[in-house]
DNA sequence: ATCCTACGATAGACACTGTCTAAGTCAAGA
DNA sequence: TCTTGACTTAGACAGTGTCTATCGTAGGAT
């Protein structure tokens, strides 16, 4: 079930309580939850767990690649189990919520050499923006 | 010389010294300020400007979309005045400083309808990340 | 030119997000 | 079982942004 707690195995991280539940809680989810978020779901299942640890793991999961930080609004950032495959986001502009998308192409090559000011250019972020569903109701 | 400042009165705004100063600190600049730094600026120009005055001007410019807010990290948003020319952000991974570009194409039409999930999408940010030339030398 | 009044500015408290430190705890190899 | 250093903890601290109550003033009215 947990492939993302058994590849954090793989690299030789020491398997803490709390990291386990940390694993959990985001392989379990399909949004995309706030540090403090995960934090609160964490302590359903390990009361004391400390905020300090959840933000720690997260920041190491994401350092290893194994978990992707959104930063959307410029308020909390937001963790994304879904690394290994490639996409981007849809943001709710009212109430926040994201999807995962996957658009066409490639949306690198539509940055021609001229514009690129000598930058190595490593990943593009696309975030499209609009009112869900739920909110335009 | 200052659109911004000629735009906003055609607005009804009622011109005061703070917002003169605050629309002034970003007309004259072409790097993204933090609202922070914008504050820093203006404070030279007119001392007792306070900071939730700075928020407030830069929140109200935003709003009637005079503004970009940009939020590239999850730290400090920055602010754009170069809203009338639409473009997108290249940032460098290890500085922060921030360029505009012009991709070519649309990056909304990369969206099929079968993606949206029923948001109805107005906007696309789409944020380059790389190495400055600065910065890999 | 002066007066009025609603809109804007102010100081400072508060809230949220994230980081750091010092001390205690424990996973896992010897 | 023992030992060790990686991990966790509580809570202080820092940066960013918001809110409230009060004061000031731009600009229309007189």
């Amino acid at each position: 079930m947990s492939d993302l707690l058994e590849r954090l195995r793989e690299r030789g991280w020491r398997m803490t309580a709390q990291r386990r539940v940390v694993a959990e809680v985001l392989d379990g989810q399909h949004v995309h939850l706030t540090a403090d978020e995960v934090h609160a779901r964490a302590t359903e299942r390990l009361p004391e767990i400390s905020r300090a640890t959840v933000y720690n793991t997260l920041g190491e999961m994401v350092s290893i690649g194994e978990v992707i930080e959104v930063a959307t609004d410029g308020r909390a950032k937001r963790y994304d189990p879904n690394a290994h495959r490639p996409h981007q986001h849809l943001v709710c502009s009212r109430c926040g919520t994201i999807r995962d998308v996957h658009p066409q192409g490639d949306p690198l090559a539509a940055l021609p050499a001229s514009e690129r000011f000598g930058f190595a250019v490593s990943t593009v972020e696309v975030t499209y923006r609009g009112v869900c569903p739920d909110c335009a109701a």
